[in-house]
DNA sequence: ACCTGAACACCGTTCAAGT
DNA sequence: ACCTGAACACCGTTCAAGT
C-alpha cells in the first residue's frame, strides 16, 4: 500500500512513466485471469475483466494468448500445475489417499476455478504427472497396464464427480448449515417419496471433509478388491 | 411439412395471420433452447437464438422464464425427466444396472446438453425421482438409511465423472478412432513418463460403452462389498 | 395479458495504424 | 515487437409503450 525505499538503486527509469503493469506476458495474464476468477467467480472473467486488473487494453491480451479459451486453458492447467505428487511411503493405501487429498488440495485451492479445472480436458503435460504418479501405485499394487488404465479412470471419475459436488452444492446434496438442514430435512420428509422421506436427516445434511474420506475409503476397497487376489 | 386436411372444422381463425408460434410457453422456450444445444452447441445458446427458433422478439421470453439461468434449468430438469425408473427385478444388481443404464440414456440422449445436465443441481423434485429409485434398491440390499445415503452419493459422483468423461472427450482419455488412436499412443509412449509409456497402448484407447461397463461392474462390487456380508 | 421499440451496458475479436 | 482506436457483430435485460 505504502511506497517502498529500495535499498539498492534503482535500475534507471527513463522517461517511462510508472505503468500499473511492466510487462505483459501470457504468465501474467493468466494469473490476473485467476484473480478475476477467485474475486468475482467465473462467470466474472472476460478478456476485459482481465485487462483491467493489469491497467492495460483487453485487445493487449491477444498478443500472448489466442484467445478466451487459450486462457482457460492456461488457468486451468496453472491450477493443476500445483499438485505435488507426495513420495511413496510404500502402502498402496496411502500413497493413494494422500495422492487423493492432494488433488482435493489443488483443485479446491481455487473453488471458483474448480468446476473449470475439472472439467476441461486435462490436455498437457500439467495432467499428466499426476496420471503417473496413479499408475505407479496400481503398477505397484501388482496391477496390469490395462488394469491400472481401467481402475485410474475409475478412480478420477469418483474424484471428479466427488469434487464438483463439493463446489457445486446442489440443493440434493445437504448443506453443512443447521437451519438450512432442518429445512431441507422438513422438505425431503414431505416429498411424498418413502425411501427419501426416511433417509431425509442424512440427505439433508453434508460433511465435505467427511463424506469425501468415505468416498475415498470406498474406493480404496475397490482398488484392494481388485488387486488384493492376485498378490 | 405439408399441410394437413382437417378432418373436422378448424376453431375459427379470424383475421389472425398464420404465425411461426401459436402460443409462446414455458414448455415451447423450453423444448426451443433444447433444440438449438442439440444443433449448435452449448455455446449457441442465447436468448436470441432461442427467440429465433420460435419466431418472436427475444425480450418476450422473458414474460414466461425469469432469465437465462432459469431457462437452463428448464432444459437440465426436462432432460432429466425422460429418465424412466426400470421396474425393480428383484435382484440388486440387474437393479442397479438397470438405472444406471437409464441414467446414461438420457443424459446422452443430449449429448450438447449433457454437461449442463450433470453439472447443474438436479434441484426439483424431477431430480428426486431417480433418487428414490436408487435408494429403494439400496434399501431392499439392506443398508441403513445412512449407509445408503453414503453409497448414493458415491455412485453418482461416479457416473457422472464417467458420463462428463464421455461427452467432453479429453485427449488423456483416449479415443475410438485408429489413426487417433496410433498418434497418441505414440505421443504417449515419448511423454518421458514410465508407467504413462508403458500404459500407452491403453491409455490411448476408449471404448465408450466396455468402459462404461467396466466402471459399473466396479461399484456394483463396491455395493455387495459393502452391503453383502450383513445380509 | 402478452408483445416489442428503444435503449443500456456489456461481450470477444479483427485489423489497420501508430510507437 | 508490442500496443491501441475504431469498429463489428454480437450479448442479457429493463422499461415504457403499444395491442
Amino acid at each position: 500500500m505504502t511506497d517502498v525505499t529500495p535499498t539498492r538503486a534503482d535500475p534507471p527509469r527513463r522517461g517511462r512513466p510508472p505503468k500499473a503493469q511492466a510487462q505483459l506476458s501470457r504468465a501474467a495474464i493468466r494469473d490476473a485471469a485467476l484473480q478475476v476468477i477467485d474475486d468475482e467467480g467465473s462467470g466474472g472473467l472476460t478478456m476485459r475483466s482481465v485487462s483491467r486488473v493489469l491497467g492495460v487494453d483487453a485487445k493487449s491480451l491477444y498478443h500472448h494468448v489466442a484467445g478466451k479459451d487459450d486462457l482457460l486453458d492456461a488457468v486451468a492447467e496453472h491450477v493443476l500445475e500445483q499438485l505435488r505428487i507426495p513420495a511413496p511411503t510404500g502402502s498402496i493405501e496411502a500413497d493413494l489417499r494422500a495422492l487423493a487429498h492432494e488433488f482435493r488440495r489443488v483443485t479446491l485451492a481455487h473453488p471458483e476455478a474448480a468446476t473449470l479445472v475439472l472439467t476441461r480436458q486435462l490436455s498437457s503435460s500439467g495432467g499428466l504427472a499426476p496420471v503417473e504418479a496413479l499408475l505407479t501405485v496400481l503398477h505397484s499394487a501388482g496391477a496390469t497396464p490395462e488394469d491400472a488404465v481401467h481402475l485410474l479412470r475409475t478412480l478420477l471419475a469418483t474424484l471428479i464427480g466427488t469434487l464438483l459436488r463439493e463446489v457445486s452444492a446442489g440443493p440434493l446434496f445437504g448443506t453443512s448449515d443447521p437451519d438450512e438442514i432442518a429445512r431441507r430435512r422438513h422438505t425431503l420428509e414431505n416429498s411424498g417419496l418413502p425411501q427419501v422421506a426416511s433417509a431425509a436427516p442424512h440427505l439433508a445434511r453434508y460433511d465435505r471433509d467427511r463424506e469425501f474420506d468415505y468416498t475415498l475409503d470406498l474406493i480404496i476397497d475397490l482398488v484392494n478388491a481388485r488387486l488384493g487376489p492376485r498378490k
